[in-house]
RNA sequence: GCCCGGAUGGCGGAAUUGGUAGACGCGCUAGCUUCAGGAGCUAGUUGUCGCAAGGCAGUGCAGGUUCGAGUCCUGUUCCGGGCACCA
């Protein structure tokens, strides 16, 4: 009988769900076990291969943990603000509140066919009041803390999303993470988060975490963390001062010009009139150039004198002072001391220009008079120096801060690359800002009691660059909530991405209605155990809700340093190479293979497909043998009903009592238990069930066993299957005659391990490193006596026979290597 | 340019970490079954030489270490990902 997959599947979710067989009890903290894959952003009606391959092998590990007795609380929600809804509201005029609704009752649906594990009671969605209210609220804590502020700064702006970005959210050729668009530079007044007070802490909580390095590696990164000092320049003629950062100050005597970013003001004080033209002219061609333009290491560097000079604090020396775009007004102080002689891009610059180039770091193993070839930027002995001569150049580097630091010229000084979370957005779909400002009081948070403050259904949706907010008077029209004069709301939305930084201590009360989330359940249930999602969020929402979680710690509200202990990243679906979009139209639609084979099938064949962090292309080329797997389980089970209640099956057996053809079935049994334990574990589902199909291929022999044998088998068997295609393990579990359903009272056998002993084992005879024969004997037999046997054995002897045995090596119960002359 | 991954049959991929390369699946071939199509079952399937027994070659490429290398080392090519004037 063919598998009926479309009624059991049905009826094993209406089983569930009628019996609340997912409900997570959360006040069992025995043995809890937070398993969290990123919820979904629910763009479109349909769900796709993607998703599916995040979400079911995900819940395939949730279901394992849970058949072995873990208090598996797995959540799910929807992050349900954002961009696509809105540009589908401008192109269609369907209303973002709307479609999105829609599109996440139909994926609730899509989550109950493939047969997730969710606790529905647990379910949320950010766009709800009652959820982002709490965004609101995390803004006012944040701004009471002063980590939340507004400055006027240049920002990312991408023209076709019309709004601003953090920068975590440009790519590195300079485009739009979301849509791909060249990303231009603005000046605009932003809200910011200080996320750079937490740097430290972000840095070092690396090393607590059980992340891919490869994670970590790109956080640590995108940090960026940079020791070094600042020193001061005096500017001749003038008061003022240019400080530079540097990281080798070993270098000072090196210095042969000093370089500045072209925006700083500074520039518009210490130009010469004669130069001003000059400077002018070429401060406006920077302008021309996009951020990655600029900051391209294959564009040649450009730059113009000042006409201004430094003095080298170390040597009282002059140097000429230029403007070039290769100094980074964002970054330091945006004023560089030039080496060019031990820094690659200084001597780029300075052979270009003629500026001198000096040698004070001597190479090891070459002379003093050696010309320099290049920029050498290694430690190396000091010279041309001055009183540090002879030293070597990493000690120098401490010598000559102290000695700066005592005349106040300069100090130790670490930067990082990263900077505040720019938040604001241009946008309508998202969380408004709580924030008022008053003609006469300025800048007002919204009072804690007044949240949340509610985004209005009725807005005008035009891309012109302008919040839609702004559109509706009755939003912006306030009163201000200290004088009540006069006052306009904020028109801006937060970025997305707050909304995901702490979705996951809410999911245990979403109702929640005291606080952002119930912390009494937050501290029993966070950390998250395990974490699964994909890799593009590695900076950006990783890093974002590490530091709200170490925020939310801070004033009290979790008792833990890291939001996620374990964090797997499943691999990118791709197809014909490239990655599944719309736009290129190669989109492949889970539902044919949902119609044909069923959610299990589809959702083993994902994971079979091969390792879960690799991810692959796509091909619907070996669905049929999956396919042909379940339908062969689900004979044997239907051809053996009632199996357990007719012939209970023995907790353990000994091999004694066994006949071959038993023997063999019972020890790949409890082989493959091993297997796919371990292997599930470790979310390598692809050889997990590689080992149940070779199981399933040694139960042909079922025939010539022992019925009760068969129900041993095939009852591990039903247990095994149950988390990688949950209704046809619950169905089989049935079959052999059990009464309840085996994720309402789990199930999870140990091997017998004395199965797993072999009494018989194949020694290979290796002769010369090549094999040449195999010999059967009993396992464990002593050397003497394997060696006997190797050298009774005909092949061998044709080989050795007139021979020089020069070598003799074996490997019990594995191999014996000859080497004879 | 720098830093990580990776490269194994016609295809997706296994390989207890130095010990029988190719598990499992797809595809293909043959046989059985079927009116037929499909499906199912059984056997085979790295290449090559051979009637066969068996031999030889074989994990991107070139070397090396070792009794023994897909696995370790050196160099190199290609593919994927990340970073990229951060002083």
């Amino acid at each position: 009988m063919k598998y009926p997959f479309q009624e059991v599947e049905s009826s094993w979710q209406k089983f569930w769900e009628d019996n609340k067989i997912h409900k997570t009890d959360l006040t069992n903290l025995e043995k809890k076990l937070y398993c969290l894959v990123m919820f979904i952003y629910p763009s479109a009606a349909k769900m796709h291969i993607g998703h599916w391959y995040n979400y079911g092998p995900t819940d395939s590990w949730a279901r394992f943990k849970k058949l072995k007795g873990f208090n598996v609380f797995e959540p799910m929600g929807y992050d349900a603000f954002g961009l696509p809804a809105e540009n589908y509201a401008i192109k269609t005029g369907v209303h973002p509140h709307d479609s999105t609704l829609k599109n996440i009752t139909d994926i609730r649906e899509m989550m109950k066919q493939m047969g997730g594990m969710y606790d529905w009671d647990a379910e949320l969605m950010t766009c709800a009041p009652e959820y982002y209210r709490w965004n609101q609220w995390l803004f006012l804590q944040l701004y009471k803390k002063g980590l939340a502020y507004r400055k006027n700064a240049p920002v990312n702006w991408c023209p076709s999303c019309q709004t601003v970005l953090a920068n975590e959210q440009v790519l590195n050729d300079g485009n739009c993470e979301r849509c791909g668009s060249t990303v231009i530079q603005k000046n605009l007044t932003q809200w910011f988060f200080k996320i750079t007070n937490y740097v430290d802490e972000l840095l070092d909580g690396l090393d607590k975490i059980d992340w891919p390095e490869k994670t970590k590696l790109m956080q640590k990164n995108w940090i960026g963390k940079s020791i070094g000092s600042e020193v001061e320049f005096a500017i001749e003629g003038h008061d003022e001062k240019i400080t530079v950062f540097t990281t080798r100050p070993d270098t000072l005597f090196g210095v042969t010009y000093v370089v500045l970013a072209p925006e700083k003001e500074l520039v518009q004080r210490i130009t010469k009139p004669e130069f001003k033209d000059v400077v002018d002219q070429y401060i406006d061609s920077v302008k021309s150039f996009s951020e990655i333009e600029r900051t391209s290491t294959v564009k040649e560097k450009t730059g113009v004198p000042t006409g201004a000079y430094a003095v080298n604090p170390v040597n009282g020396e002059r140097v000429p002072v230029w403007i070039a775009d290769y100094a980074l007004a964002t970054y330091g102080t945006g004023c560089v001391m030039a080496v060019p002689g031990h820094d690659e891009r200084d001597f780029e610059f300075a052979k270009k220009f003629n500026l001198p180039i000096r040698k004070v770091i001597l190479k090891p193993g070459t002379e003093l008079g050696d010309e320099l070839k290049e920029a050498y930027t290694e430690i190396g002995t000091m010279i041309n120096s001055g009183k540090y001569d002879g030293i070597e150049s990493d000690k120098g580097i401490e010598k000559i801060i102290k000695d700066l630091e005592a005349q106040k010229l300069g100090r130790g000084k670490i930067n990082y690359r990263l900077r505040d979370w720019l938040i604001s957005r241009q946008r309508y779909w998202g969380t408004p800002i709580p924030i008022i400002y008053c003609d006469q009081c300025g800048e007002v948070p919204v009072p804690e009691e007044n949240l949340p403050v509610v985004l209005p259904y009725d807005v005008a949706f035009k891309p012109d660059g302008g919040s839609p907010l702004a559109s509706n008077k009755e939003f912006v029209e306030a009163k201000c909530p200290k004088c009540g004069g006069h006052a306009h709301r904020d028109v801006d939305t937060m970025d997305t991405f707050v909304d995901s930084s702490w979705y996951y201590l809410r999911y245990m009360n979403p109702n929640f209605s005291n606080g952002m989330f119930d912390s009494e359940l937050a501290n029993n249930w966070t950390p998250v155990d395990m974490y699964v999602g994909g890799a593009e969020h590695a900076v950006m929402h990783l890093l974002y809700a590490r530091f709200v979680h170490k925020f939310l710690r801070d004033i009290g509200m979790v008792n833990s340093d890291e939001p996620f202990q374990r964090l797997i990243h499943q691999g990118t679906i791709t197809a014909q190479g490239s990655k599944m979009s719309k736009s290129r139209g190669n989109v492949v639609d889970p539902n044919s293979f949902m119609e044909n084979y069923g959610a299990d099938v589809f959702r083993m064949y994902l994971m079979f497909m091969g390792p879960y962090e690799l991810g692959g292309d796509w091909s619907d080329k070996g669905i049929v043998g999956v396919d042909r797997f379940v339908q062969r389980a689900y004979t044997m089970f239907e051809s053996n009903k009632n199996i357990a209640l007719e012939f209970p099956a023995k907790d353990k057996y000994s091999l004694a009592e066994f006949n071959e053809a038993e023997k063999s079935v019972y020890r790949k049994v409890n082989q493959t238990i091993l297997k796919v334990d371990v292997e599930i574990e470790n979310f390598r589902f692809n050889t997990a069930v590689a080992a149940l199909m070779e199981l399933s291929n040694e139960m042909k022999n079922l025939s010539e066993c022992r019925k009760d044998l068969v129900s041993y088998t095939l009852e591990r068997f039903a247990v095994m299957i149950a988390p990688l295609a949950p209704h046809l393990g619950e169905e089989c579990w049935k079959l052999l005659g059990n009464e309840t359903s085996l994720f309402r009272r789990p199930v999870w056998f140990n091997a017998d391990e004395k199965a797993l002993r072999v009494d018989a084992m194949t020694i290979v005879v290796q002769i010369n490193g090549k094999v040449r024969s195999k010999i059967e004997l009993p396992v464990d037999v002593s050397e003497a006596e394997v060696k006997a046997a190797v050298f009774a054995d005909e092949k061998v002897k044709s080989y050795t026979d007139g021979k020089e045995v020069v070598k003799e090596i074996y490997v019990p119960n594995k191999i014996y290597t000859i080497v004879i002359k």
